[in-house]
DNA sequence: GCCGTTTTCGGCCCGACTGTTTTCAGTCG
């Protein structure tokens, strides 16, 4: 059971207290255990066994003792009493924006619904919308919820399925007559969300003997083979994996195949058409001879051309660009100088400000930004005015005990309803710099949106703009707003768009970051973590800037500690 | 249910918006 799995049962619990209608604390308690668990940095079994589990913060008796019934017995007994109790439908319903548990509890209660699709049946035919203090606009919502519910469920965030993936990568390998076995498909592009893991094993060995082993692997609930050497395994946690198995000398072409888009697939069988060769699915042959492929290199440059980092193979111009010898110097994870946008425990983060120096310093980063939430953000812990000099001076005294990196008294400063940015002018100020992004007023229309954002670009303290869609990977689409416009005024301005690497929001989109910098907009990546073992999000917000074809030069905390001060003053400056 | 420079019980996440209502419950971040 992987540390995803646990924390998606305790989060269950926490749906099924919530609506059992238990104390707001006691549910609130589950949801802070299962993020414990989620962000718990070493591996979940052994810190049970050694006791380490037990010490962890938010980890108390009763989630200590489901967490081992999850990782002992591969299911929780709390949550399956809870079940017979609440049926899963209505926890289901609890996705939908504008339902929430005293809703849900209405409908369950006076029209007796506990499945999606009887709710779908109640919005549609008017029943939803006659119950006392719903409504049309709430019965549309709900359909547009369903209909949002429908479109994302057979996806999973990338994080989720890459550490499910690179869990079974072990298994395949050890299988008889593999003797290699790799990640390929929309993981290893590095797509936003995943649909079905693949994979390419090498087999020296027959096949039939792969096909007897592969339904034996863990959790395998069904099982079926293709005959070109596709195998597809369904899994228990409801998961999907395709598996190819190929000759050593077809490895490579394999794996081009399996990982690129059907786009970029389609343009290399055009390419190979306009050199003379036929591309199959088997290989590229020449002449009636399959050209021998056992690397990727080989198979690009059978075409012609140098090989092609993996999360650029989408079909958007990358075939072109490597034929010309223009294919970019993607932005590697080494190269960002800068942690930014991470919240401490003065507002909703566990990290204080010493450990974001420490686990800064010791990942080789240059400067931290310690950006935590304004005022505004009550629900978050928003800072007031007499907590920003005491954290000021917290952050003085950090920065006194460390030669080799710098703390940035940052700031998520809220952009308010109007367009202004929290806090006055002088307060604003006194931070080193600004990321502004909005947590509220999600219900304005697009050019309201447009309006209240372009306003916010006036204030010069705003050095980055955060999480700027609002877009929540799988549960909320982006908020339409006139993003040309916005991206201009930022080139404009001097402005730096935030890549957030929440794996929930990863936001700005890879297509938008391409459109914003040939505009001439500065990136910045952002972590968004709100504890030190969220600093992994960084690598997938730099996943985000390949795939977007970033170079270092155009990712603003890439840049030294000298260079982002200078462009935040230019920024103040502009 | 968890935590503790408030320490074994009492406190923990609040303010604004939405859609429904004619004064506010429910939802969201």
């Amino acid at each position: 059971m992987s540390k995803n799995e646990v924390s998606r049962v305790l989060e269950q619990i926490a749906a099924c207290l919530e609506l059992k209608g238990a104390n707001t604390f006691r549910i609130r308690a589950y949801r802070t255990a299962a993020r414990a668990v989620a962000g718990f940095p070493e591996d979940l079994a052994a810190a049970a066994e050694s006791g380490a589990l037990a010490e962890l913060n938010g980890i108390g008796p009763a989630t200590h003792k489901i967490i081992l019934d999850v990782l002992v017995n591969g299911r929780s007994h709390v949550l399956e009493d809870l079940r017979e109790e609440i049926p899963a439908g209505l926890v289901d319903m609890m996705k939908i924006s504008g339902l929430g548990v005293a809703k849900i509890r209405q409908i369950h209660e006076s029209l007796r619904i506990d499945t999606l699709s009887e709710l779908e049946e109640a919005a549609r035919d008017g029943r939803l919308a006659k119950l006392p203090r719903f409504g049309r606009k709430t019965a549309e919502k709900v359909l547009r919820g369903l209909e949002f519910l429908k479109r994302v469920t057979e996806f999973r965030l990338f994080h989720h399925a890459r550490a499910e993936a690179r869990a079974m990568l072990p298994a395949l390998r050890e299988l008889p007559g593999v003797s290699r076995a790799e990640i390929v498909g929309g993981i290893r592009r590095r797509s936003e969300i995943i649909e079905d893991m693949d994979f390419v094993v090498e087999l020296d060995g027959p096949w039939d003997q792969l096909v007897r082993r592969l339904d034996s692997l863990v959790d395998v609930t069904e099982f079926a083979s293709e005959a070109d050497g596709v195998f597809t395994l369904k899994f228990g946690s409801g998961s999907v994996a395709d598996v190819s198995a190929t000759p050593s000398r077809e490895m490579g072409f394999r794996m081009v195949r399996g990982t690129g888009s059907e786009l970029h697939v389609q343009q290399l069988a055009e390419r190979a058409a306009g050199l003379g060769l036929v591309w199959t699915d088997n290989g590229i042959e020449r002449d009636g001879e399959t050209i021998a492929c056992p690397t990727e290199e080989d198979v690009y440059a059978a075409l012609d051309l140098p090989w092609i980092p993996p999360e650029l193979r989408e079909g958007q111009g990358e075939i072109a660009a490597a034929a010309n010898g223009q294919l970019p110097h993607l932005v590697k994870a080494d190269e960002i100088r800068g942690f930014l946008h991470c919240h401490s425990d003065y507002s909703d983060g566990t990290s204080t400000v010493r450990d974001w120096a420490i686990a800064a310093r010791d990942a080789g980063y240059e400067y931290v930004g310690i950006t935590d939430h304004s005022a505004a953000a009550a629900y978050a812990g928003g800072l007031y005015p007499e907590a920003i000099s005491e954290q000021h001076a917290m952050i003085d005294e950090v920065n006194r005990e460390f030669d080799d990196l710098r703390v940035l008294k940052g700031v998520e400063a809220d952009i308010l309803q109007d367009g202004s940015l929290d806090y006055t002018p002088e307060i604003r100020a006194s931070f080193d710099f600004i990321i502004a992004s909005w947590h509220s007023g999600f219900g304005q229309d697009g050019p309201t949106m447009t309006k209240r954002i372009l306003k916010a670009m006036d204030d010069p303290n705003m050095a980055i703009f955060g999480h700027p869609t609002g877009r929540l990977l799988l549960s909320r689409d982006p908020y339409p707003m006139d993003l040309d416009a916005i991206f201009e005024k930022a080139a404009d301005r001097g402005i730096a768009i935030e890549i957030n690497a929440d794996p929930q929001r990863l936001d700005l989109d890879w297509r938008l970051v391409r459109a914003a910098v040939q505009k001439g907009v500065v990136v910045s990546i952002g972590a968004d973590a709100h504890n030190v073992a969220g600093m992994i999000n960084m690598d997938l917000g730099v996943g985000i800037a390949r795939k977007a074809w970033l170079t270092a030069d155009q990712v603003l905390n890439a840049r030294t500690l000298d260079g982002f001060l200078e462009h935040v003053a230019a920024r103040r400056a502009n």
